[in-house]
DNA sequence: ATAGATGCAAATATTTTGCCGCCAG
DNA sequence: CTGGCGGCAAAATATTTGCATCTAT
């Protein structure tokens, strides 16, 4: 049989354990990437958040750190460490609206479970999301490297 | 055991393979929504797509069949379907820009797989994934309604 | 007849770009 | 020093809304 699923729930407001403080920080530097006094702040911010930010709410709280943060920079820094692969984006079904979420991208891929009435996202870890991937690179031939997964429904209290 | 995985996998543009023709209309009929002339033009041009069609192309192919077809139509007739579940909102990792993409919602839930270099979006459909979602159900107490499922990665041909 | 749809224009929301002066390394 | 970066304004893209008019049932 297979072995008992590994999982890891989180409940409510998104719980922040894979961060190493800096980590982002330390990723860019190691990359050679120039670090500028707005940077640190946009990625301390997104690096410390307790839930998924999206890129009006970086920059309130970026702004509050340095005042000096331009939206724009805001912008450019989600696309750096897009493409740098070191943060996902997600859009929780559109919930809150059209725009994206940003969490910084931990060492293992999660799945994404918001319910449609109370808003709240839950995260959610399992050896057969694992296995699914592995079924799908050997059926389709293909070498994945971004997932992202977002569930919709009713939890247990907003169904009572 | 678990019994063999089914799965269907379809290559390269989307395959239309859950759509009896007409259903989105019969859908409607059968709720008591009023069908009007844009209604089915919008409807008809969803049903029949090959691929995923976001809402500026759904308008050109709309105004061909029929030029009186206002784009806020389109948005209010997508919001409609979507309302009520018929069919699926996909961004495809934003492989194609920012907007949205749209799909009848067949009968079974796939996942779509899309090559990060050539585009390609291909439709998975697994026993895991099925797993999977009554494992959600059951360790998080929550009722599954939506789910959306979008893999980023190289396809054979463009890892050569 | 009438509730509900459409068309149009304008508003809103979100993200991107061009250009120029500035600063991290 | 200098090439990449940030600020600003403006553009681009995507979607929604208010209101008058029309139409499916």
């Amino acid at each position: 049989m297979t072995a008992l699923p590994e999982r890891r729930v989180s409940t409510g407001e998104r719980i922040n354990v894979n961060e190493k403080p800096g980590r982002l920080q330390a990723e860019l530097e190691q990359r050679g990437i120039r670090l500028t006094r707005q940077r640190r702040v946009v990625l301390q911010v997104i690096e410390t958040a307790q839930r998924h930010l999206d890129a009006a709410t970086i920059l309130r709280r970026a702004k509050k750190l340095d005042p000096g943060v331009h939206r724009v920079t805001v912008y450019r820094t989600i696309d750096l460490l897009k493409r740098h692969g070191l943060i996902d984006e997600l859009d929780l079904l559109h919930l809150r609206g059209d725009g994206h979420y940003y969490e910084s991208h931990g060492p293992r891929d999660h799945i994404h479970i918001a319910c449609l009435r109370c808003g709240k996202v839950r995260e959610f870890e399992s050896r057969l999301f694992e296995e699914l991937k592995e079924e799908i690179e050997r059926e389709l031939g293909i070498k994945i490297t971004i997932t992202r997964t977002e569930i919709g429904g009713y939890c247990k209290s907003c169904r009572q």
